[in-house]
DNA sequence: ACTCTGCGAAGAGGA
């Protein structure tokens, strides 16, 4: 086999495989020139010596998974190759061949030798072809290939040591049962999972004995005091419950895989190759981009008129759109049984189609290249979202590596296990230091943000901002952020979403701080492309490293810390935004990567999404920011003038959630009123509804009967959709401006019906999608409303969190629809119905009003 | 009893 003696040993290894790609096509065609082609002789130790010629590359790091087998892997190189059979003929089979840059010992050979024994099962599934017994490994280091050929007996026993591991990583998170230590100091010392490893044994049981590493393990895990053992026993366990919800929804995707359609997958799709977008893909910045339509064009481009509110079922059309969206990760199959053909990414998607782009070109398995294109578009594919559990990984190792034997570390966890208070050095604040000055002199901010920012200056391991709703959290940490840069310190921002990130770094734009930021930029907001470095271009290794040196400012999420630009990278501060809505394990990663830390948040307003209920009442809500916050109410820097409420909206969060610490910045917000246009003349209802004088208005549905329905797993109220869809007419008619209205309801289902009534250009959202966000006309549908309701409080609305951020997303005026009688069962809601009617805002409407119902 | 954001990628071998 011809080779290339100069593959650099350190060099990347994709460029590795492509140039023996190219190697080995050379090969082909010099041996095209010749002849005849024989190829060469490939040892199988056992079976002798073979003739092999490679007669096409098919692939390189083909990802191949066999949901069949339980594996998954990715394979160096897929070839078809003419090998001479036993009978003595030539005969083309399908190999997968493996590049070894190592040495080769005994103990590696095994290793190599069961790695292409179970690629060879792989490939076996994916291109359908049931004879692939032979792979081949290719040793770089010695230039020699050798063949691999299975014995039926090896691949039992692989099978079965797949399935051994299976069951210990089951036994592990249902029973906290692990599996012995491997007992060899030698091995072990040098191990890189040896503090996981050892902090594991012990907080199970462990010893020093049972460990087998004599002082090795003590070394290890001699600091963990009683309270960290619990602690990391009490999380671990969390996160497995979570993770386990995942697992059982993983599961669900495998078995709807086809035909059906769900919510998480477009389906069925076909290749769109009009102009535009070619059939062997669009390449764009290295990657391949190939565009998706419904196979039955009309349904994908429907137009939303006509739509009978009373029967959603049928608007269910394209709501599969709405469930994926840009940098998703998918996984593209066919209808025809074959499984993850290629996985990537969604670049762009709308009602008329979807674009996905691909890291190679997308191909059969098994089709030859003549018949390419044709097999491609004769196929009705499938997109599905691609679940990646690394999630759970991630949380379980930032809190396994909260214990590991570092003095930064030690700190930590005085702070986040020990409850350990807010400390601080006042001395800052008379000291000479720019920073304090700047914010002593500082116009733009208001006393309590001062006081905040001082927090954060003399904070000597952390400090506690809680920004209630509208109370300027983004300006306090721009202007913390400008003072911390005076003293030259560096500072990772960060956030669970890449919108609360962004929305952070663009304020930081205008005012002209340089930052950088790490992430995808389907993820990341276009005005801050220009701070990530893949959309900078041609940047080389050494510009990108220079400049992660030099820059003081890093934007990343919570989940995206483990980027390769961050490895090693240490911060002085880490500011957290919207903290009380991240999980502690996830809160924990950001954390250590800084010496000292700001949590920004608001636990009186959503708590981080728990999937399991078992989790969630075990404690997995409370985020660090509630914890910390709980055991240090002092030490909380509270941020109470809000910019965004006018006083009667105000109120209700003041009475119902804020005990009154909620001021108006300005008496102009206090008294902001809607504008409206002269009109028509108008009914009664509406007249009194609209009514700019009237901040807050509760119309009550009791008389209208207006009950919710339940239709798969949802619920929606259809005569509360018809009131809003009145009342937002009547706002357009009246010019409010159609971007200025908002609506809001907890349900899914509710928010798809008004979303497909209203105007487009109101904005219509789940609250928990709300949150965060403002509007001056904000008008909530409750949705539940039933004769014999039992309380609600066990549903989502019985949650006062979610309440609280209904209340408070309107800037001038809101509108509540809902039924008094079910609503007021839940404690909270019946304080806020007695409010409102004490401000003189709540409206029993009735069918004489009302024909529609 | 219905709320939904994020996350890439490999392998050998030195202390
Ligand atoms: N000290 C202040 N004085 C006047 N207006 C302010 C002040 N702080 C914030 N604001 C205003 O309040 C609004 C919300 O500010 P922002 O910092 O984005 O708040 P949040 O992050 O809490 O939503 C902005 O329009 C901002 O101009």
């Amino acid at each position: 086999m011809a080779t290339n003696s100069k593959v650099e040993r350190h060099g990347d290894r994709s460029k590795v495989l492509e140039g023996s790609r190219v190697d080995l096509e050379r090969e082909r065609d010099e041996e095209d020139e010749g002849q005849e082609r024989r190829g060469s002789v490939v040892d199988f130790g056992n079976n002798g010596g073979k003739q092999v010629l490679v007669t096409e590359v098919m692939d390189i790091e083909e990802m191949a998974w066999a949901p069949k087998y339980g594996l998954k892997g990715i394979i160096d190189a897929s070839l078809r190759i003419r090998m001479v059979s036993d009978f003595g003929d030539s005969q083309e089979t399908i190999v997968p061949l493996e590049f070894k840059s190592g040495k080769i010992t005994s103990q590696t050979t095994t290793e190599h030798h069961a790695q292409v024994i179970l690629y060879t099962l792989l490939m076996s599934e994916r291109y359908l072809v049931k004879e692939i017994d032979a792979g081949l490994l290719y040793y770089l280091f010695t230039d020699e290939t050798r063949g691999v050929k299975v014995q039926r007996s090896d691949l039992i026993g692989l099978i079965m040591r797949r399935n051994e591991l299976a069951s210990d990583l089951v036994k592990a998170s249902t029973s906290r049962l692990l599996p012995p230590m491997l007992k060899n100091p030698m091995v072990c010392k040098s191990c890189r999972h040896l503090n996981s490893c050892t902090i594991y044994h012990k907080a199970y049981g462990g010893d020093q004995d049972t460990s087998g590493l004599g002082d090795l393990f003590d070394r290890n895990v001699g600091h963990l005091t009683t309270a960290d053992i619990e602690f990391l026993k009490h999380w671990d366990h969390l996160i497995d419950l979570e993770a386990k919800t995942c697992r059982v929804a993983s599961k669900e995707m495998r078995a709807c895989r086809l035909g059906e359609s769900s919510s998480s997958c477009l389906s069925p799709l076909v290749l769109d190759v009009t102009t535009g977008y070619p059939a062997d893909g669009l390449l764009k910045n290295d990657r391949y981009v190939y565009h998706f339509i419904h196979q039955n064009g009309a349904r994908c481009n429907r137009e939303a008129n006509n739509v009978d509110i009373r029967q959603p079922s049928k608007l269910q059309v394209g709501s599969f759109i709405s469930s994926l969206k840009c940098g998703d990760f998918v996984i593209i199959s066919t209808e025809s049984g074959r499984p993850a053909i290629a996985n990537g990414m969604i670049c762009s998607i709308s009602q008329r189609g979807v674009s996905v782009s691909l890291s190679k070109l997308l191909r059969l398995p098994g089709s030859y290249c003549t018949s390419e294109t044709a097999d491609l578009t004769r196929e009705v594919w499938r997109i599905d979202k691609d679940e990646i559990a690394s999630v759970y990984a991630t949380m379980r190792f930032n809190l396994v590596e909260l214990f590991f034997p570092r003095l930064q570390n030690s700190l930590l966890r005085k702070v986040i296990v020990g409850l350990e208070p807010p400390r601080f050095d006042s001395g800052v604040l008379v000291s000479q230091d720019p920073a304090v000055s700047y914010v002593r002199l500082e116009k733009s901010i208001n006393d309590d943000q001062r006081r905040a920012i001082q927090k954060i200056l003399s904070a000597k391991n952390y400090s506690l901002i809680l920004g209630m709703p509208g109370t300027g959290k983004t300006s306090t940490m721009v202007h913390a952020v400008k003072a911390l840069l005076m003293r030259g310190q560096s500072i990772l921002l960060t956030s669970y979403t890449n919108s609360a990130v962004d929305n952070l770094l663009i304020k930081l734009k205008t005012q002209g701080i340089d930052f950088v930021r790490i992430g995808r930029l389907e993820v990341v907001h276009n005005d801050v492309h220009q701070h990530c470095f893949s959309a900078t271009g041609a940047s080389s290794l050494d510009d990108i490293r220079q400049r992660m040196e030099q820059v003081r400012v890093v934007g990343v999420t919570c989940l995206g810390i483990y980027h390769p630009l961050l490895v090693n990278k240490k911060f002085d501060v880490c500011i957290m935004d919207e903290a009380g809505q991240i999980t502690l394990p996830v809160s924990l990663g950001p954390l250590m990567l800084a010496s000292m830390f700001v949590l920004v948040g608001d636990h009186y307003q959503l708590p981080p999404l728990v999937q399991s209920p078992e989790a969630r009442e075990k404690g997995m809500k409370v985020s660090l920011f509630c914890r910390l916050s709980e055991a240090h109410p002092q030490a909380i820097a509270t941020l109470q003038c809000q910019y965004r409420m006018c006083s009667g909206i105000m109120e209700l969060s003041n009475l119902l959630i804020y005990g009154n610490r909620l001021r108006c910045g300005s008496p102009e917000i206090a008294d902001a009123k809607i504008k409206l246009s002269l009109a028509e003349p108008i009914t009664a209802w509406i007249k009194e509804v609209l009514d700019p004088n009237k901040s807050v208005i509760f119309i009550n549905t009791d008389n209208l009967l207006a009950f919710e329905m339940r239709e798969n797993d949802g619920i929606h109220n259809p005569s509360e959709c018809s009131i809003i869809l009145e009342i937002t007419r009547e706002l357009l008619e009246r010019e409010v401006p159609g971007d200025e209205i908002g609506v809001i309801t907890p349900y899914n289902s509710q928010a798809s019906l008004i979303q497909r009534v209203v105007n487009s250009s109101i904005e219509v959202h789940t609250i928990d999608k709300y949150q965060g966000r403002d509007k001056d006309c904000l008008i909530v549908s409750f949705v539940r409303a039933s004769e014999n309701a039992k309380a609600c409080n066990s549903s989502i609305l019985g949650d006062w969190h979610r309440i609280n951020v209904a209340l408070t997303r309107a800037k001038k005026k809101l509108i509540m629809v809902g039924s008094c009688g079910t609503l007021s069962r839940v404690p909270l809601l019946k304080l806020l119905i007695e409010k409102v009617n004490e401000q003189g805002g709540l409206l029993h409407i009735s069918k004489k009003d009302f024909g529609a119902a």
